[in-house]
DNA sequence: GTCTATATATGGATAGAC
DNA sequence: GTCTATCCATATATAGAC
């Protein structure tokens, strides 16, 4: 069970670093030390890499998920899931970006259009929660509107970051983009929600 | 010089059907009903026809915004732009998506750099117009935040469409796009402004 | 589990005749 | 400009020794 995890860490620096579609089976097993044979008896099929990582990022964004519902709705709580799921993005940004096959391999691993609505209702929620926790005031047209734009910049960010600015580093791309966010919610924030986005700020730059 | 113009419509037609790393050159020589010499001999390399396109893109875009920039400052032109600029997107979708090669082909033509700089200063001024047209209201920080969302969403809207939506027309998804940027939009938008959205609005459903 | 070797297929690119 | 034929690289897949 360690080699294969170890294959999916090299592979994910490989394709990381140069992208899915430029990287061979042949280079990951050279890169390894192994042969194309025994890489091949772990991950028959390239793709199969691919799935592995794909389903390795999409679980730890769930358990990011779950954690968050075990705290109080708060900006500052959702503001760190966001960092959370930003970050474990960033570091599986060559499966993510300029990924031909992805959308493929999403449609062999489950229903994407039921995904797709998972994730909408899960932003719902927690800006129904924020609401009720009275960080947000949001009409119903702004709720809509909120869960639009999250679901979008919450996965494209990152894209726009790999292109545009390649050199910044990855703390300085994470915090960029969640300024942005941060400016976007406290659009609608209370007071309290306000305050509640600074406590999340100060404790970044500490 | 036909011929060129042939090539490339057809490679964009089979692009946008089922993406740039999905269809060979004998595969459009085929469509074409000419030979892989031949396709070679006006296009060398595969790239050279997506370059070509992309060129195409970005000079159908540009004469965009040089035709709003000849009309009064107002949010019904800025979002006919936009609507203009996401249709030309739409049809372009093929080299657009999923195209790991995009990002090198793009170094290749011109310093990315000056190009992003470019689109930034140039939403920074239809903004500031718009501000002086009395049809936004925005702080220094508004504008800055409206910069940043705008040029992600201008790019972005598109891969989410397309990976979220397949099923759906090409109005209907430029209808849904720009009526989450038109929300976003009256946000900050005065009265007048407001009405010049209403504007708009009214004249696509006719 | 791991290796070498090889079969097979497919893609991009090119050489040279017409 | 157009063709045919071929080269070269890479991906999947498998056989069989250790």
């Amino acid at each position: 069970m360690k080699r294969k995890e170890k294959i999916l860490e090299i592979a994910l620096q490989m394709f990381n670093e140069r992208g899915v579609s430029e990287v061979g089976v042949r280079e990951i097993a050279r890169a390894l030390s192994i042969s194309v044979g025994n890489l091949s008896y772990h991950f028959p099929k390239k793709e199969d890499i691919i799935l592995a990582l794909v389903n390795r990022l999409s679980s730890q964004n769930n358990q990011h998920y779950q954690h968050y519902h075990l705290q109080p709705a708060s900006l500052n709580h959702f503001l760190q899931l966001l960092a959370n799921i930003f970050s474990n993005q960033f570091d599986h940004r060559g499966i993510l970006i300029g990924n031909a096959e992805l959308k493929h391999i999403y449609s062999t691993i489950f229903d994407y259009q039921i995904t797709l609505q998972k994730r909408v209702q899960g932003f719902e929620l927690i800006y129904q929660n924020l609401q009720k926790a009275n960080h947000l005031t949001l009409s119903e047209a702004d709720l809509q509107h909120l869960i639009s734009l999250t679901t979008l910049y919450a996965r494209f960010w990152l894209h726009e970051a790999f292109i545009d600015h390649v050199s910044m580093s990855k703390n300085s791309l994470i915090e960029k983009y969640m300024k942005v966010w941060s400016y976007q919610l406290s659009i609608f924030a209370t007071e309290e929600g306000k305050a509640s986005l600074g406590e999340y700020w100060e404790n970044v730059h500490e």
